[in-house]
DNA sequence: TAGTGGTCTAGACCACTCC
DNA sequence: GAGTGGTCTAGACCACTAG
């Protein structure tokens, strides 16, 4: 007997683009539960082993967190821990403080190739660039410059930037609906020059690291282009392998 | 009734913590089977359900592979692919090289606090102190210090360094029984040295990544401290944030 | 006390590999 | 065909949370 449908997976896999799709159409919302897992088996017509297995894949990605004897909840970037899950930035000294976003700019403008490339849209499609300062402790550590395609962000402006009292990923999902979900970053090494150093306030020509990140939302969409420039006197760029 | 057991744990994470410790002691080596699901639970006086579960968090974390039809095995560093498993640099333009490692001092010496520290060993223990540069293509784009703890690797030695033909992990695991599992990288831009300039053949004061790498082996225990200066002229470090 | 996720078991069948 | 891991199910009991 031959697989009939065109794109095979097990079970559990398909209930996981079930329950992707339900997330990606808003049907539950960040930071609210979802069904019980018994409740899922039945709606699925499946096993709860089964549901369990597809819940703890999401669960794995943090796209779900499983909290006993509670349930089952839509990760949220509104939690303030969650801004360390895509910021890999630590001080050298002293504990762990939350940065401050300082907005500069919100401009409209036109995808040239490289962006349109990476966010997946036509070239010439509009989009909007943001740059802002990202501050620990009052100190400037962080540059950064976004490229986001102007359909999904339709309405942002330096105003709301500046009025948002929390991190972006938590303004781009209350206010937008769109929830990062996963990154790649690329990083180099580069010199300051003389605008950005004034920005960071460090010498001209000091070692920066270039951090270039490519964030997509449910179903591997490209949503956010950005690169930033660290300075690296006080903080250091921190990751796990195994 | 209450847990007797002073270190509580579920079941599948006291079987877990079995495998890793045989794993330990040498009974499995890299690249080897460990005996099947149906096995390990006689052995252990489980069921298969949880063994798998076991097995599932080893494979998740790198230390097994599991191969459908085969069987679960000890992964290795062997495996040329294992090599970008640590090394997390992709070349800007052009497909994926092997690396080749040009080792170029194997020095003995005494911890200092600092490495003391870091490999939780005693201050003026006996260490190595290894110097090599890593070449792509035939180009040199980075050079490494490191620091490894005498007792596990006594009569490392230049020759042996020059003489072995694959990654300086595949020669550890190899000849000390030392599997690197999992690390830790502290990631920050400085500028080039005219020493260091030299080796990587680029401008004095050049941007560079230093990156700072402690790795660990089975138990968490850390066997390795190095610094890497990265040149990133041609290529970039990645990585996957989620 | 009721409901949730977490653990553990037992058994069936599938998919892949090797002989 | 035999043996391995991969999937799926069903059911029992535990641990945690909340009313």
């Amino acid at each position: 007997m031959a697989h009939e449908s065109p794109t095979f997976s097990p079970l559990y896999r398909q209930i996981k683009n079930l329950i992707v799709q339900a997330l990606d159409s808003g049907e539950w919302l960040p930071g609210q539960t979802i069904p019980s897992e018994q409740e899922l088996a039945l709606r699925f017509g499946v096993s709860q082993g089964t549901v369990r297995k597809a819940v703890d894949e999401l669960a794995a990605e943090n796209i779900l967190v499983r909290r006993q004897g509670k349930g089952t909840f839509v990760s949220t970037h509104q939690d303030p821990r969650a801004v360390f899950r895509f910021l890999r930035l630590k001080a050298v000294n002293g504990g762990p403080v939350l940065p401050k976003s300082q907005p500069l700019e919100c401009l409209r403008g036109k995808a040239g190739q490289e962006a349109a490339r990476n966010l997946g849209i036509e070239p010439g499609s509009q989009i909007f660039i943001v740059r802002r300062v990202l501050k620990f402790d009052g100190k400037p550590v962080v540059i950064d410059e976004m490229y986001l395609p102007g359909d999904v962000f339709q309405g942002l402006s330096l105003e709301m930037l500046k009025e948002w009292q929390g991190s972006l990923y938590s303004l781009f999902e209350s206010r937008f609906g769109v929830r990062m979900v996963r990154a790649t970053e690329k990083i180099r090494a580069v010199s300051a020059d003389r605008a950005v150093a004034d920005v960071l306030n460090v010498q001209e020509s000091t070692p920066l690291l270039s951090v270039e990140r490519l964030a997509y939302t449910y179903g591997d969409k490209p949503v956010e282009w950005r690169r930033g420039l660290y300075s690296t006197a006080e903080h250091f760029y921190i990751n796990e392998l195994s």
